[in-house]
DNA sequence: ATCAATCATCAGTATAGCTGACGATCAGTT
DNA sequence: AACTGATCGTCAGCTATACTGATGATTGAT
């Protein structure tokens, strides 16, 4: 017998009692399937997230924008430049502060996102179908929960490893 | 006023009502606290998947190990050299069929494993503490449904975007 | 023996995030 | 009015990671 220790093996955590691994597990899973469904209207889910957070009046500035997503700043200018290009957002400098950008919808934004967001709204039912809307709430609650207690204002720092 | 559509603003989704935005997030905040519960170990908690499924007989061939994970079998290469430059794992070719490598954990490799996988199991612990243990486990319950239920055999494609 | 398939590996490519710098602008001080 | 420090958007360069496609060694089936 070649890798375990027998004795010891049985022991040993199954990767998916992992809360690492099925969270991360999950994330691509869904990744993979709004994706699909947005495909066929160019917008990447990141696109999406964009357009959200500016349709909703959650955030106006790039760096706001940004920030509510865990998107570093200077990777917003691309993938706002990518939207502008396409005549789905506008930037403007803001009249009080002339440093700050707004992002704006335009009218083909409005367009694009609110049938984006249907398509997208409707995998993530699918992917949640099993639970239930009871099953799947909860599933939202939880996260959000562990997320407020976590409360990292810091950006999300994701590459760094061993140095 | 700027941005929002005032009518249309307040039906747009909260994005932390999103489940992908709460998953991505929820998975990088865990990752960042185990990763720092790591660090004294130089052992990233890749690394550590890697271990958890050696030791647990989960997997024997490298393409094994990197199915279970969902890694890409040509970064598994790399990984497996920097875990047997160390002296954690070891390589051997496999008896029965020698273009596999059966990979297996060194003495010093069950050792840091089993300190790595404790330091591992405490940050979880304190990640997901607000749940109450039975919250925890409902969470976790969840997420392995929707796994189950996506079950996607093919590989995890996170790069390709719009062509 | 031959041939397609599989495993580990490697080289090359693309993407995303980060750092550090820059100019423009703002607020507060003098 | 001039000076200082900070902030915003932008850009250039670095790094980590995943993927593609190719290679040699080996296998199993014909």
């Amino acid at each position: 017998m070649p890798t375990p220790d027998p004795e010891t093996a049985d022991q040993v955590r199954a990767h998916d009692d992992v809360l690492g691994y099925l969270l991360k597990h999950a994330y691509f899973a869904l990744e993979q399937r709004t994706q699909a469904a947005l495909d066929d209207m160019g917008v990447t889910v990141r696109d999406l997230g964009v357009l959200r957070v500016i349709a909703g009046g959650e955030a106006q500035s790039q760096q706001e924008v940004a920030a509510v997503l865990g998107v570093d700043r200077t990777s917003m200018v691309a993938l706002l430049d990518a939207l502008e290009h396409r005549g789905i957002v506008a930037r403007r400098p803001a009249e009080q502060d002339r440093r700050r950008n707004v992002v704006m919808l335009t009218g083909d934004g409005w367009d694009l996102f609110r049938r984006a967001e249907n398509q997208y709204a409707e995998a993530e039912r699918e992917f949640t179908a099993v639970l239930g809307d009871d099953g799947a709430a909860r599933l939202r609650q939880a996260l959000r929960t562990v997320l407020a207690e976590t409360a990292a204002p810091e950006q999300e720092n994701r590459t760094r490893r061993r140095p």
